[in-house]
DNA sequence: TTGCGGCTTGGACCATAGTCCAAGGTCAAC
DNA sequence: GTTGACCTTGGACTATGGTCCAAGCCGCAA
């Protein structure tokens, strides 16, 4: 029976064992062994899967991503280009979240840049913006 | 008695009702008037005010940042400068995290490029990189 | 043999922003 | 006088990624 318990397993991957059994529940890591006595037992496929979540989740990988990725590098028909596709799809979804938040953060600046710091909220053009009818809300 | 119920209300505003009862339960609207059977009843500044916190959605502010920013406007002793810092504070937030995301696309750019997409999965070399034991993992 | 730390389980809870549901009351039209 | 659309309430549920808790074993050391 060899292999370590959880306590020292997660602290091997920097998590806490809460997570580790997160995992488990979620399908992300398989059921490990066990002792006699039930604990469970991880050995260095583990590890190195934990690492491979974490390091994903690093890419902005879900875990339900990451998922497919393990299921990916798991079946023996999977294509390079499959773990492409998904891959790309990510490259995609931070490069608009990046086009969202440029705007956001165009149109503060542009706002804060026109506060005069010492007036009353009354003269704050942040609000009046806020409040003033034009421009359209978006679906967040 | 004047004002309009919550249906039109809420279309009047692109919500669903539900939404407006939760945005009251959330003490972003007021309790509104009633009618002598329990109508919720809806005004003007209703609407300015779903409208103020559409818009501020739609410039990034949370829910509760919006009740604070709410706040603000209907204090009386309140400086457009508390204002400036809540939109700076959303300001730095955006940015950090268009940095997140442009070295998280930027790393996956450069992994998809060396994707042989005909290749089985065994050489792929974003499951390789994955799998690999350097470089950190991130608290995300 | 007692004590302490580590392990087990199931389930509740966190934030975010809603969405949906059931059971029942209301209102206008036909 | 009944249908159908609208309203009420409280509470459960969605997704995401965990975190925490209680009650109860397990294993080792003093």
């Amino acid at each position: 029976m060899t292999g370590i318990t959880i306590g020292a397993f997660a602290k091997a991957v920097g998590v806490r064992t809460d997570t580790i059994r997160y995992y488990e529940r979620d399908g992300l890591l398989p059921p490990p062994a066990r002792t006699a006595a039930g604990y469970r037992l991880y050995d260095d496929s583990d590890l190195e899967r934990v690492r491979f979540i974490r390091k994903a989740q690093g890419l902005g990988f879900t875990l339900s991503e990451i998922a497919a990725l393990l299921a990916l590098r798991a079946s023996d028909t999977a294509r390079a280009a499959d773990v492409l596709d998904v891959t790309e799809r990510k490259i995609a979804e931070s490069i608009a979240r990046i086009s969202e938040l440029s705007r956001i953060s165009a149109a503060l600046k542009q706002l804060a840049e026109q506060c005069p710091v010492e007036a009353p909220v009354t003269d704050c053009p942040i609000l009046a913006h806020l409040a003033n009818t034009s421009t359209a809300p978006s679906k967040v």
